[in-house]
DNA sequence: CATTCGTGAAGACGAAT
DNA sequence: ATTCGATTTCACGAATG
C-alpha cells in the first residue's frame, strides 16, 4: 500500500502532493474514537471503522470526500484491491428510503446489545449497498436517456451514442460523478464521443440542446478527459465539411475544392490554433468563390455559427497558403 | 442595395505561474 | 487565483459591384 502511494505522488505533483495530506487526516481518524476514545478497527474489511469500545461507526468513506477521493479510488483501482460491490455514496443525500440510524440503540433508547449491534452493523453494510445500486441505476437510466435525446436533436449516428455511453459508464464506475450533474456528464460524454468517432459537433451545437450551460460542458469535458486518459486529437476541420456543405447545398465540386484547400492549409501548418469550425466554414466560402458560387459570408457564418469576421480572416490565409503551395 | 472588407476594443479560452 | 498571449467576436464605417 504505502509503496504505491509514493509512486503516484511522484507521477503527479500537484494532485498528489494534496493527497498526501488526506492521507495523513485520516490516519489521525483511524487512531480513536472521537466518541469515547477507544480504539476503531475495521471488523470486515471494507472500510467501515466501528470503536470496539462503544460500537459507533466511524464512517470509513469518509475520506472519499475529500477533495482528492479521486485519486484514492484510482489508485485502488490500480492496485485491483476493491472488488464486491461498491461501497461510495454518490447521491448520499438523494431519496427517500429507509435509512438505518447509527446509534446503537433502540426505539426505546436503551444500548443495544453486543450481538444486536454486530447484527445491526451488518444491516447497515446491506442497506448502503442496496442504495447505492438503485442510485446508479436511476443515475445511468437518466444519462441515457439525455444522451439520446441530444442525439437525436442533432442527429448523431448510433456508433458515437454507443461511444457516449460507454464513456458514461466509465465516469460513472470511477465515480466522476460526485458532485457534478448527470446532464452535464452525458453532454460531456457525448461531446467527446462524437470526437472520438470522427463525426465531431461543436461545443456550442452540443450545449444549444443541453439542459447545462455552455461553461459547464466544456468544464466537465476536460475533467473527463483528464481523469479518463482520453487521447483525443484536436477535431479535424474537414470532418465538418461535409455536414456545412450539405446545408448550404454547395455544389461537389465546391465540397471538393473546400477539402483540398484545408489539406494544403494542414500541410504548411497555418490551421493550428484556430478554429476548426472556423477553418471548414472559410473553407468552404473560399470555395464556392473559387468556382464563382457566390455564398454570402453571413449564410456560411450563420450555418457554421462563426462570426463573418473570422470567416474574413480564415479565408484570406488559406487562399494564401495555396498560392504558396503552387509556386 | 447587398455584399465585402478592415479595424480597434472587448470577451473568451487555454496555458503557465 | 491570476496573468498572459492568441484568437474570436462585436460594432462600425468604408469600399466594391
Amino acid at each position: 500500500m504505502n509503496s504505491t502511494k509514493t509512486e503516484s505522488i511522484t507521477e503527479d505533483g500537484e494532485v498528489d502532493r494534496r493527497r498526501e495530506g488526506e492521507v495523513d487526516r485520516r490516519r489521525e481518524d483511524v487512531d480513536d474514537c472521537p466518541e469515547c476514545d477507544g480504539r476503531l478497527v475495521d471488523e470486515i474489511g471494507d472500510g467501515e471503522l466501528v470503536c470496539e469500545d462503544c460500537g459507533l461507526v466511524v464512517d470509513g468513506n469518509r475520506i472519499d470526500y475529500g477533495p482528492e477521493w479521486r485519486a484514492f479510488d484510482q489508485e485502488a483501482r490500480e492496485r485491483k484491491t476493491r472488488v464486491g460491490a461498491p461501497t461510495t455514496k454518490m447521491m448520499h443525500d438523494q431519496g427517500l428510503s429507509t435509512r438505518i440510524d447509527w446509534r446503537n440503540q433502540d426505539a426505546y433508547g436503551s444500548q443495544l446489545s453486543a450481538r444486536k449491534r454486530r447484527q445491526m452493523n451488518r444491516l447497515r453494510i446491506w442497506d448502503e449497498r442496496f442504495r447505492t445500486r438503485d442510485a446508479s441505476k436511476r443515475n445511468l437510466k437518466h444519462a441515457l436517456g439525455e444522451i439520446d435525446r441530444m442525439s437525436s436533436a442533432l442527429g448523431i449516428p448510433e456508433p458515437s451514442r454507443e461511444t457516449a455511453s460507454v464513456i458514461y459508464r466509465r465516469a460513472l464506475e470511477e465515480d466522476l460523478l460526485a458532485g457534478r450533474s448527470i446532464e452535464g456528464m452525458a453532454t460531456a460524454a457525448l461531446y467527446a464521443a462524437t470526437r472520438q468517432t470522427g463525426v465531431p459537433r461543436s461545443v456550442d451545437e452540443v450545449a444549444n440542446v443541453s439542459r447545462v450551460e455552455r461553461l459547464e460542458v466544456t468544464r466537465t469535458y476536460r475533467y473527463l478527459v483528464r481523469e479518463l486518459d482520453l487521447r483525443l486529437e484536436p477535431p479535424d476541420p474537414v470532418e465538418y465539411v461535409g455536414r456545412y456543405a450539405s446545408e448550404l447545398e454547395v455544389s461537389d465540386e465546391t465540397e471538393r475544392q473546400a477539402r483540398s484547400l484545408l489539406e494544403t492549409a494542414k500541410r504548411t501548418g497555418v490551421h493550428s490554433g484556430k478554429h476548426p469550425v472556423g477553418l471548414a466554414a472559410s473553407a468552404l466560402y473560399a470555395s464556392a468563390r473559387l468556382t464563382n458560387e457566390r455564398i454570402p459570408q453571413s449564410e456560411v457564418s450563420a450555418v457554421a455559427d462563426v462570426s463573418e469576421v473570422t470567416i474574413r480572416n480564415r479565408y484570406q490565409e488559406l487562399l494564401e497558403a495555396k498560392r504558396d503551395a503552387e509556386s
